[in-house]
Order: C-alpha cells, then structure tokens, then sequence
RNA sequence: CGGGGCGUAGCGCAGCCUGGUAGCGCAUCUGGUUUGGGACCAGAGGGUCGGGUGUUCGAAUCACCCCGCCCCGACCA
C-alpha cells in the first residue's frame, strides 16, 4: 500500500481565498493548499500533506548527515534548568527561553536548542581521546519565544530542527569537521534545488569563534546578505565588513552654527545645503552584558550610514546594545537632538570611515546647535576607531575591491565553530594521548527543517500554486479520473496500481468533482506530474501525462506508466548530475577563503 | 514593549459612521440536471457578531476594560 491514497479519503482542506492574516507567499500557500493550520502564535499543525514533504527533506538530511559521518540521537524538549545555570546561558539568552516549574517546583524549560544536554550526555561518557571526533546529531522540535513569530513556518516559536554536535580532541579535528559540514550542508541544499548562498555570519547568542549561515534568496527573506559582485566574498550585514570613500569636507577652524529646531540629519543637510555624507550622526546606547554591562557609549558614523548594532556590541564587548532615553544622553552632557562626540562624558566609538575626516558637522551638544569644520584628530582625540557601519549596496569589496551587492536571505541553516565556549563549563573532558586531562573542543551545526519546507515553497511556486521539486512533493503524481464511467475507473484503477507496483507516490483523484476543480486543487497542492483519464482519450485506448502547468500529451494506456518511469529517470538524473558538479565547486571556493 | 489595522457562519467579506435584534459570495447537506479547466436550478443547515462591563426602552453598531490576530517599528538625535 505504498503511497496508496484516494482524494475522497484524505485530510486536505484546501481554500479558495488566501487566508486574510498571511502575508508572504509562502504562508498563503501552505494554508491554502491544505498543508498547515495555526494552532496558536507562532505554532501550527502539520497535516498530512505538510508531514510527507517534512518527512522528505529530514530523509535527504539524514541520508547526507550519515554520509558524513554523524550518528542520530533524540534529545528530550522538556530540559532541566540545572544544566543552562552550568553553561551560564539561563540569564543571558533572554526571554525566548520559555521556562517553567513543574509539580516539584523544579525550574525547567523548553529546549530552544541542545548545547548544554548533549555537553551533560557527552561529559559523562567521554574519556578518551580516542572517542574523539564524534558528531551527533537529531531532527526534533525547538520552541523559542520569539518576540514576534511571523509568515507562518518562517519564524515560528515551535519548529523543526535538525541541529549537529561534533565534539574534538582539538582544533584541527574541529576544522575539518566544519569544513566536513559545510560540504553537507552544500551538498544537502543543492540537492533540494535551491538558490542559496553561504555567507560569514555574526556568532550571535550561540557564541563561538567562526560560523557561516546559509541563505536561500527570496524577497521575503527576513537577513539582508551583502555578497561581492566578483569575488566569493558573502556575508551577513551583521557582519560584512567593507569600504567605502569618506566624503571629504574642506578643513577649517570648528565653528558653531544655529540649526533651530533641526535634528535629523536629513534635515540638517538641507539646512545647510551640504551633502549627507559630510554630517556626522552621533548615537548613544547602553550596553548589556559583558564586562561594562549598563555602561553608555557613544557611536558616530557618517550621516549616510547607518550604526550596525551587532558590530558596536562586539567592540565594545557586549552581548547587546539598546539605544540609550533621553535621560541617559543628558546624564553624559548631549542634548537629544544634537548629540556631538566632543565634550561626552563616555566612550566615543568612531566608524573608521571617518578616521582622517575634516570639515564635518556634527552636533554641538547645545540645543540648536551644530559644529562645522570638525575634524575627529585634532577636536575629538579620546574617539576610539573602529567597524560601525552596516555595509550598504555600492560599497566596495574589502576583499577585491569590486562592488557589493546587497540580497535577502532565508536563513535555513548555519554552522558554528564553537571551541571551548559550552565544554569548559559544562566540563567535557577527556584523557589526552599524554594522559593528561583536556577540555574538548566543539562545533555546531543547524538546519531549520520547518523553515526549509517554507523557503522552498517561496522559490518553487507559481500563480496556480506550490511547484515542488520532484523528490520533495507529497505525491509525485496526481492521477485524475474524468467522468463516472467504468472504462474510465477500471482503467484508472489499473493505472493506479501499476504506479503502485512501481513504488511511485501517487494521489488518485476519483472524487466525483468536475474537471476544474481536480486541476485547480493539484495545480495549487503542487504535485509534479498528472495522469489524466477520460472517457476522450480512452476511445483512442490513450491517456494524457505531462509535468505540472505543462502541455500534457497522450501516450496509450498499455505504455503509460512504463513512458512516466522513464520521465521520472530521466529528471532525477539531470537533477543528481547539477547537483554533483554545483557541491564540489561551490564547497572549494567557500569554504577555502 | 510602541504605533497602525483587524476580530461578524468553515473561508473571504458587507452591515457599525447615523442603535431597532444579522446579510452576501464560496464551502457544507438534500433533490435534480450537468461533467475536459473552480457548473446550474430548487431547498436546507450553520452565527454566544472575540470576551466582559457600562449607556439605552433597545447594542454587531456607542463608551470603557480585557483577550486574540496581522503588519510596521522597537535605531539614525
């Protein structure tokens, strides 16, 4: 019974409206289609449907993570509060570590991700170097209590992970099991027929040394990705690092200006009929976390950019940066609205673009002020340079120096060099080669599975419906019989069961509906190829076949099925080959720079 | 957390401004006619109008509170 499904038996509620509260293509689909349903904020259902493709992309997951060497485990979701005290991580990761007590009062939370269980799992057996490396890994659902879930499965507080633990002797064996898994990873998105990009990305909470995201490009993508028009420079503009020209003013002796009223640097610059890019725009934050946390700070970049926030925190040491009220920036000498780097009682971080700048304005920290002619050398000389801005479309390639282009992402999977950051605390030791005692060192390696499932629905779809790839689709044939007769059910039961036979997943539609409607209702589930029997065609002992929103074409009953299997070997061989080629070239320039 | 929008039948919506006891399309059910691209006719079922409080003779409609959903923002002084 492989496969085997009648229409009129099966649970696929499909709309003809999109729903009113889904925004992006994506959401619209899959509610639509019949493959989700909100359960509440940021959680669904997955029906049947959902569950087969789901139930796809976790196979070819497994099959490469297999291939590569990893080993699959369960974790548990429910986890002991214990273990997050240990790693340090119960204050810092916030809010979306959903926690509670259970009956014994016990502090608990649900798993977010799986660091400090499978550190306690592996602390307790590892005790030779000689266990080393290992990598394991798990499918399983993850809650995180997002601030704002959004777009169906894109950003979900409950969704499926597939998330990887590589454990080491030491650096080296970590090196070559992050380049190991960025080659899955390649190899597992390509396999999927996606458009995607590995980019450097910022280690974020997780924390780490080095890390790369993948990106499946879609306008709806929520991370913008700044990638070099020439070379393989790609990153995350939390991240991305890159050059452009200071517009260069005229040096002159600092002299104030009234600017009544005039705060936005927008408007300053028409004030004074200058160009943006010679203002200065000064920001005040707090910071949390780190050695300095509450601390303010001040942030000047060049009054076309804009403050990166990731960045800041990283110089300043920081898990986070807020900007600061009011309050704040008057307790440090500025004045909201004219907020200058000279005479702050703080830190002032300068983006390097400006270092070397003369003739700027920038705020005079005196209401309705500003200074002219500013030059940071001589009028600000505690300003401390550094990497502030976020890097914009136009920008030169730090790397080539050809431009940057900049493209939004779906993040759906990303890999971390960890090193030491869980194993120290959570005390992961082993016994090395010496018989000494030594901290292991890790890696981690993630793919949001439910996301996944979403992405590719926002690159494989069309105005009729979902169009998905032929190894991911729920059923790979939509067989649709046209009409009561018995010659058109005996023929299309036949058919059915040959396809069967041949271990193909076909959904036969034998609901007594009219024609329009069955193709609507495949077209818009997004099954890849239809069989189509009618009385018409069997009067000439033919049937029609063809690909999705393609020109079918009769072949004879006798033949069918055997004309469809060769179809189907035929496109997954095109597919196989693509992919071989794209992994090993993409994964060599990558992974090597 | 801030701003905006929304909440009326399974889905999409109207009605609300100007208070008088709920309607349209699709879907569903019954009967009939249809059957190669979301059929037609006839009939039927289905709604505590998100919840509460208040105003009123009377509330989907007005007021207040709460809940939920969606979007934007949570930064550019």
């Amino acid at each position: 019974m492989l496969g085997a499904m009648r229409y009129s038996n099966c649970f696929i509620p499909t709309l003809r409206d999109d729903p009113a509260d889904a925004e992006v293509i994506s959401h619209k689909l899959l509610l639509r289609a019949g493959y989700i349903r909100r359960v509440t904020s940021g959680v669904y259902d997955y029906l049947p449907l959902a569950l087969r493709v789901l139930r796809k992309i976790e196979a070819v997951i497994r099959e490469e993570m297999n291939r590569a060497g990893a080993q699959e485990l369960l974790m548990p979701m429910v986890q002991p509060g214990e273990l997050w005290e240990k790693s340090e991580r119960m204050e810092k990761y916030g809010p979306e570590l959903l926690r509670f007590k259970d009956r014994h009062s016990h502090e608990s939370c649900l798993g977010p991700t799986h660091e400090e269980v499978i550190c306690d799992l592996v602390s307790r057996e590892l005790r030779s170097y000689k266990q080393l490396p290992m990598n394991l890994y798990q499918v399983q659902s993850k809650f995180r209590d997002e601030i704002r879930p959004r777009f169906g499965l894109m950003r979900g507080r409950e969704f499926v992970m597939k998330d990887a633990y590589s454990f080491h002797a030491d650096a080296e064996s970590l090196a070559a099991e992050y380049k190991n898994m960025f080659e899955t990873y390649t190899r597992i998105f390509t396999r999927f027929g996606l458009e995607f990009r590995p980019v450097e990305a910022d280690t974020g909470s997780i924390g780490g040394s080095d890390s790369h995201e993948f990106h499946v490009l879609a306008e709806s993508g929520e991370d913008l990705i700044a990638h070099c028009s020439v070379c393989d420079y790609a990153a995350n503009v939390e991240k991305a690092v890159s050059r452009r020209a200071c517009v260069s003013g005229e040096p002159a002796a600092l002299a104030m200006v009234e600017t009544p009223a005039v705060t936005s640097v927008e408007d300053v610059a028409d004030f004074l009929s200058v160009d943006i890019g010679l203002l200065v725009k000064t920001l005040v934050y707090r910071i949390h976390g780190g050695e300095h946390d509450g601390a303010i700070v001040a942030a000047c970049v060049a009054g076309d950019d804009q403050v990166q926030e990731i960045k800041l925190a990283h110089v300043v040491g920081a898990d986070s940066v807020e900007m600061a009220t009011d309050d704040d920036i008057v307790s440090i000498g500025g004045v909201t609205g004219f907020v200058g780097p000279q005479q702050l009682s703080v830190r002032v971080l300068v983006d390097s673009r400006l270092q070397g700048a003369t003739g700027f304005i920038a705020g005079a920290n005196r209401r309705d002020t500003h200074v002219t002619g500013l030059d940071f050398g001589r009028d600000v000389p505690a300003a401390e340079f550094a990497d502030l801005r976020e890097t914009r479309a136009g920008d030169r390639c730090s790397r080539c120096g050809n431009e940057i282009e900049l493209s939004r992402g779906i993040e759906v999977g990303q890999v971390f060099a960890l090193g030491k950051r869980y194993t120290e605390p959570m005390e992961v030791v082993f016994q090395n080669q010496q018989g000494k005692r030594s901290v292991a060192t890790m890696g981690c390696y993630g793919i949001g599975v439910s996301r996944l499932m979403a992405a590719i629905v926002e690159q494989c779809n069309d105005a009729a419906g979902i169009s998905w790839p032929l190894a991911l689709a729920p059923f790979q044939i939509g067989l649709i019989s046209m009409g009561k007769s018995n010659a058109v059910r005996d023929a299309s039961e036949a058919i059915h069961q040959q396809l069967l036979d041949a271990g193909i997943e076909v959904l036969w539609d034998e609901r007594n509906e009219r024609p329009g409607v069955k193709f609507k209702d495949f077209e818009l589930i997004g099954l890849p190829f239809q069989i189509v029997v009618g009385d018409r065609g069997l009067k000439e002992d033919a049937v029609e076949i063809g690909w999705r929103q393609q020109q079918r074409r009769a072949v004879s009953v006798a033949d069918a099925v055997k004309v469809v299997l060769s179809e189907f070997e035929q496109a997954t061989s095109a597919e196989t080959t693509v992919s071989e080629a794209t992994v090993s070239e993409a994964t060599v320039s990558e992974v090597t720079n």
